[in-house]
DNA sequence: TCTGGGGTCCTAGGACCC
DNA sequence: TCTGGGGTCCTAGGACCC
């Protein structure tokens, strides 16, 4: 007996985090900005009717934004992060086991609950969430997690679901995936689309009915367990406790193009730092880091210059000062004069929890380190970020990413809490 | 004139996702 | 003036070893 699976996602959700605490954002054509205010991630329905696409970049849609006076928003991390865990906490009552699959959709595992009629249910679940966060949901329902995937698109897509797409049965799942393009299959991106398409492979229902032996000439034995997917044999579980994560990153575009080595370095410090903070809130050490810095490659017709070096750091660390040496020496090596850098990062990879960390054998305990790095991320939690900071990093930023529209943190930051008057 | 076969590990790059 | 950031997985190919 397979058990059924449920793919709840937020509708436009940034857009929804916004309209929660804004009124006046409601009704009206709105986008959310990418980092650096570089493009819309997120539109209202209204901005979608006007041709706004996903990802258009910002500067290219001007006229439209001015003629239709589409809000536009930088985007808000602190809020959409917060806001998500309302929005779990609203479906956990609903099924034993989830997986929080991204900022915005939730895999519910349904096993247990087949005796329900599982279509009231899911309605139940998203109007839970629309009481208790005024977000909007679809969900869709199938044997496996593609097909609720998929079934969720449906449910977004086809008025006549009214929210809520129920693929386990075959003719509604058959009359689905005939109509389905085979692009918008979750796992088909545009490199395997083209090739299914010169195969006439273009809807879900072609591809479901495509021979194992051929998908795997296309693509990979990912292609294959996507297949099997669509048939109704599950190739995915529902991931329910959380994988130790792999690699860990932190890049940003500048604001303004950077041509001198100390700002760079300024920049990478602060990265470095911020990463080792991630790192000490995930419990993690990392064993390799990467630095690297490019200049705008969509601008070809200007100088061109991309550099990286890694590193293996023995002992594993999570110290922000440790990784920052390791960084400046990449940057110092790789630096070229006469660039305009637009942005850089740092990457972490080989990561271990930190009580598990291959002690060295000359290992001081640092515990000296370890106390200093407590005591940066307990004043920077209390006073703001960047109340306490190396001297390299300085505390000028010029080259920081735009941001011009932020809504306030109305929920994580005191001052910001909105304040209801009688 | 002639030079194996098979295994592991690591890395870079591609493809995809939100 | 102006095009995001942060992840995962898979494969091919090189280095290395016996």
């Amino acid at each position: 007996m397979i058990s059924p699976v449920a793919l709840i996602d937020c509708n436009n959700y940034y857009v929804s985090c916004e309209r929660a605490f804004d009124a006046t954002l409601v009704g009206v054509p709105v986008i959310v900005l990418s980092n650096n205010d570089g493009c819309a991630i997120a539109r209202s329905a209204e901005a979608k009717a006007l041709g706004i696409r996903m990802g258009d970049p910002v500067h290219l849609i001007r006229d439209k934004v001015k003629a239709h006076g589409i809000r536009v928003l930088s985007s808000n991390y602190a809020l959409y992060g917060d806001m998500q865990r309302r929005v779990v906490a609203a479906i956990q009552p609903f099924a034993r086991d989830f997986e929080i699959y991204s900022i915005d959709e939730t895999f519910v595992d349904f096993a247990g609950f087949e005796h329900l009629d599982l279509v009231a249910h899911a309605r139940d679940m998203s109007a839970q969430v629309r009481r208790w966060t005024t977000i909007p949901t679809c969900v869709g329902i199938g044997p496996t997690k593609t097909l609720a995937k998929l079934a969720n698109a449906a449910a977004k897509k086809n008025p006549l679901f009214n929210g809520v797409a129920d693929l386990r049965e075959d003719t509604t799942r058959d009359w689905v995936l005939d109509r389905f393009p085979a692009g918008d299959v979750w796992g088909v991106g545009r490199a395997t689309a083209a090739k299914l398409a010169d195969l006439g492979i273009t809807t879900a229902g072609h591809l479901r009915d495509m021979a194992m032996k051929q998908a795997r000439g296309i693509g990979t034995v990912v292609l294959e367990r996507l297949i099997a997917e669509l048939r109704g044999i599950p190739a995915m579980a529902v991931e329910t406790i959380e994988p130790q994560r792999k690699g860990m990153a932190v890049t940003r575009s500048f604001g303004t193009p950077v041509d001198d080595v100390d700002t760079l370095m300024g920049a990478v410090a602060q990265y470095a730092m911020r990463a080792g903070e991630k790192l000490r809130q995930h419990g993690l050490v990392a064993g390799r880091l990467t630095v690297f810095f490019h200049t705008n490659p969509h601008k070809p017709e200007r100088p061109q210059y991309s550099a990286s070096r890694a590193f293996s750091m023995q002992p594993m660390t999570s110290d922000g000062l440790a990784l920052l040496a390791y960084a400046r020496r990449g940057v110092e090596r790789a630096w070229r004069e006469g660039y305009g850098i637009t942005k850089a990062g740092i990457l972490l990879d080989d990561l271990i929890g930190e009580d598990l960390r291959p002690r060295t054998l000359f290992d001081d305990d640092g515990e000296q380190r370890a106390r200093l790095m407590r005591a940066m991320d307990e004043v920077n939690g209390c006073f703001g970020k960047f109340t306490a900071v190396p001297a390299t990093q300085g505390f000028r930023r010029g080259w920081s990413a735009r941001s011009e529209a932020r809504s306030p943190n109305y929920t994580t930051q005191i001052t910001d809490v909105p304040v209801a008057r009688a």
